[in-house]
DNA sequence: CGCGCCAAAGACAGCGCTGTCAATTGTGCA
DNA sequence: TGCACAATTGACAGCGCTGTCTTTGGCGCG
């Protein structure tokens, strides 16, 4: 590149002094500075003291390129997902840059097809063209063993957020979320209303968290003696058609559910709406819960009961125990379990006589 | 850093190829293993053969952040916003996100306070840090214009996408939306339904679009004849509550509008509730549009009458602008029209002896 | 047959930082 | 006071790539 001296003048002027500037400043060498820029200890307090004067008088900000390929890593982080969902997806965003913009790391966004068979390599790819320190792995993704342990050869560090309701205490770091315990909740709490049929909308085939949620569902049924009949659960995805066309399929049975429980917040606006567009009424005539407590559930008419998970808590938790692990710290995993909330979509079963549909 | 040959070797191993090794292989200099991987012109085509078949055995992929700090710049543009409404980041990231990976440039996705007094300052360290090609800037960001001029001044490319009806020419690139156009045709929509007395709920003070969208109302009313009545324009931001608290004081009113046109679709889905929470009907008692057709129009009951704005691919354009721009290409500013579409949350006035709040 | 010219390819010096290791200084203790 | 040893600091060589300049080789033309 072999820049003139004016130029390099007329860079500094827009703003980027480099470390030796700083150095040069501060009389002291480029490598000292870069101690005192990252935190080192054996640096004397006045000589640090001094860096940092000069440090902010020439306004430096080390340039992260070139950290990044000078030292072993590159102080960034990727963050992973294979989500239908915006509010979900945002709210991970959030987490993780708060957990990155605390510990001074940078956050590369990666969506993904999380099925391809290419999976892993593609993961490494990401990884080592941008030389990122490591990889928060969200829900599908985390859940391709097969790709992880393949991930794990490549010395990838990364951090899982998975479905489960224990520690998996597989040498694997995790956040893991009592999805099952929750969806027992939430049935639990249909029960108690009274309610004996309740239809369930299943979400993302792929989705562990799905299964786990359908388990805590049948878990609950079987708790209170009843039986889990095969007609009240649909197969669908994570949106709100599914949701709204398996609430429909559900409404035209024979002897239709008093309560849905739709597998996330989407479905479950989807399954309102389908209750309304017939006629009926929410709570009064159908209770319907959700699962997530995204923005759909506060708003929608009546507000929904659900599971409150707050995706981007989680997700900063795991991006902080990554950085960590990068740093060489020994971290325990982590375990959430999403906690009800009762909102206006849940009600008692109108008693029989009344509920019939009208039209 | 002084690594030994094993240690490169094993590094290697987890497939990160260098130019060098590519260079090797091919038994030509590194520089024109560069020269083809950036698609140059001058190399021989047998040269360039012989190279691609290497690239392709090692399983090449540059390194960004070696291209990026030797370069003039680092083949990666960031996205700013400042918006509180997930889908419509989400819609944004990814048409940037698409066009990124079509011209093979990466995405710095950026979050920020429009409202700071040192946004200029703020946007240039996050340039210079990742040395950033250039900046998308998306509303309100773009709409600072003494923090724009800062930045013009520190020779950041930027392309801004803002609320006009026509393009400013003034010399910097944009891509404009016609939100006046989207907001008068809504608003016709409205009258030519019967109604008079129409409710508007502002969003985001400093939002020029929602200026913009008032001022479309406003034309509307004045080209029908009728009054503009203080009371019928309510305060607020972009979001659901104030959508709600917003439309509950329009239906408080001695004589409340028969109509609710909200300023975005999350406002809309607040009125819609606040509507639905007091046991009015929406349409038949109140009709209601919204603006942006994100999936709170589609996925609410009745789903929402709005303004399509496809954040999407307007974002996508302007990415595509910006890195044109970057490579020195001429572009012409665009404009983009946002779409009415009318779905079942808006009908013609009940008859006026009809009208009285139950309760 | 020799010359100039242009396309193709290579040499080399960085970009701004960090890892390694050597040099310097200061400290405690015999 | 002198010495071993630890705490600071600095010198230097890259990281993997690109910009500039130089060299090489093939070709047309007088």
């Amino acid at each position: 590149m072999t820049r003139t001296h004016e130029s390099r003048e007329m860079d500094r002027q827009v703003g980027s002094a480099t470390l030796d500037d700083v150095a040069r400043r501060a009389g002291v060498s480029a490598k000292t500075v870069s101690r005192v820029a990252n935190g080192e200890r054996s640096v004397r307090p006045e000589t640090r003291e001094r860096v940092l004067r000069a440090i902010e008088h020439l306004d430096y900000r080390p340039n992260l390129l070139a950290r990044g390929l000078s030292g072993a890593h590159a102080y960034t982080i990727g963050l992973v997902f294979d989500n239908p969902n915006a509010y979900y997806i945002l709210a991970m965003q959030q987490g993780a840059l708060a957990a990155c913009d605390d510990l001074h790391f940078g956050l590369q966004i990666r969506p993904c097809d999380s099925a391809v068979p290419t999976l892993a390599e593609d993961l490494r790819d990401f990884v080592h063209r941008s030389r990122l320190s490591g990889l928060v792995l969200t829900t599908p993704v985390s859940e391709r063993t097969k790709a992880l342990r393949k991930l794990a050869g490549y010395h990838i560090p990364f951090v899982r957020i998975i479905s489960a309701a224990r520690d998996p205490r597989d040498g694997v770091p995790c956040v893991y979320v009592d999805d099952r315990d929750a969806a027992y909740a939430i049935t639990t709490h249909l029960l108690q209303l009274g309610h004996v049929r309740i239809g369930f909308l299943r979400g993302g085939k792929h989705h562990h968290a799905s299964a786990e949620r359908l388990k805590g569902y049948k878990d609950a049924l079987r708790h209170y003696g009843i039986p889990i009949r095969d007609e009240l659960m649909v197969e669908g995805d994570y949106v709100f058609d599914d949701g709204f066309r398996g609430a429909r399929r559900l409404l035209d049975l024979a002897e239709p559910p008093t309560a849905i429980f739709g597998c996330n917040d989407e479905i479950a606006a989807g399954a309102l709406a389908a209750v309304q567009s017939t006629g009926l009424s929410v709570p009064h005539d159908v209770s319907i819960a959700g699962f997530e407590d995204s923005p759909f559930s506060r708003h929608s008419w009546p507000p929904l009961t659900t599971a409150r998970q707050r995706a981007d808590i989680i997700v900063e938790r795991a991006t902080r125990m990554l950085i960590a692990r990068i740093r060489g710290e020994h971290v325990d995993n982590e375990g959430f379990n999403p906690e009800l909330v009762v909102r206006g979509s849940t009600a008692p079963p109108r008693p029989k006589s009344r509920r019939r549909k009208p039209r």
